[in-house]
DNA sequence: AAGAAGACCAACCGCACTGAA
DNA sequence: CTTCAGTGCGGTTGGTCTTCT
């Protein structure tokens, strides 16, 4: 396989110091964001680029949001999620000045617990058959409070490994969408979308995500029509799938 | 007050994809 | 057509903070 790019000896590795953000900060102004490789290099940086690019795009660009999720945010993530499974980036796509590392983070440790607490399996969004047992002062669904469950390593239990055998498409299989026999995709997202409960109206088209420029795999894939898949059969009518919880 | 357990999040790692040579 | 460098993405790790006992 490759090797990896950070194998330089001497790099810096670890937490970002405010002197390297400076540094990283102001070669971009100057320079804008182009070849990562170059960058640290430029900037006087002993870290390898990627580095430099994560560290840039989750938390020095100017536009990121910073902060709690907003209640919009979370009910956005979740519908998101249950249409596109894992694929953090596109998530974040949708959720201005949010990064995929930030949604992912929120995920794994407020919002699975969340619908695990409402009786809804995170990974497929279904209804799980046995609920847990509301408290007698919290009937009603409501926010996980901490919880002895969902801990790092119960929620690693979750997720099984990685399924690689090539296929880039099953990259999301470990955490299937309840729409994962969809090839039209757009279309249904966009009906889904339109049977949102809502108040939140945002366009779920594949397209490019809100930040300009940025282009992902998925939707270079989608291009190309590598989602490949013909065989499955297009729900048309969401409401008839008992998984769409969310989407009532 | 102190240690243990849990929660959170920044950063790293490995893999896949793209495009140029 | 093949190879390889560059880049992006998702999964995982580990450090730190907070809460519990």
């Amino acid at each position: 396989m490759r090797k990896p790019c950070c194998d330089k000896q001497g790099n810096n590795r670890g937490a970002w110091s405010a002197q390297e953000d400076q540094k990283l900060i102001d070669y971009i102004k100057t320079h804008g964001e182009g070849c990562w490789r170059s960058i640290p290099e430029g900037a006087g940086l002993h870290r390898c680029g990627k580095s430099c690019r994560l560290r840039w795009i989750n938390y020095l660009r100017p536009d990121i949001k910073r902060g709690n999720f907003g209640h919009d945010e979370e009910d956005l993530i979740i519908k998101l999620h249950a249409l596109l499974g894992n694929r953090w980036s596109l998530i974040a796509g949708r959720l201005p000045g949010r990064t995929d590392n930030e949604v992912k983070n929120y995920w794994n440790s407020h919002l699975q617990k969340k619908l695990i607490n409402m009786g809804i399996d995170p990974n497929n969004h279904r209804l799980n058959q046995i609920l847990p047992r509301p408290r007698a002062e919290h009937a009603a669904p409501v926010m996980a409070t901490s919880t002895t469950t969902g801990s790092k390593n119960n929620v690693a239990a979750t997720k099984p490994k990685k399924i690689s055998n090539g296929d880039s498409t099953d990259r999301v299989s470990d955490t299937e969408t309840c729409l994962e026999d969809e090839n039209e995709e757009s279309m249904v997202t966009q009906q889904a979308a339109t049977s949102c409960s809502s108040s939140i109206h945002i366009d779920l088209n594949i397209a490019a995500p809100a930040s300009p420029g940025q282009r992902t795999t998925f939707e270079n894939k989608q291009e190309n029509c590598k989602w490949g898949k013909t065989s499955s059969t297009v729900v048309t009518d969401p409401s008839s799938l008992p998984t769409l919880l969310l989407f009532r």
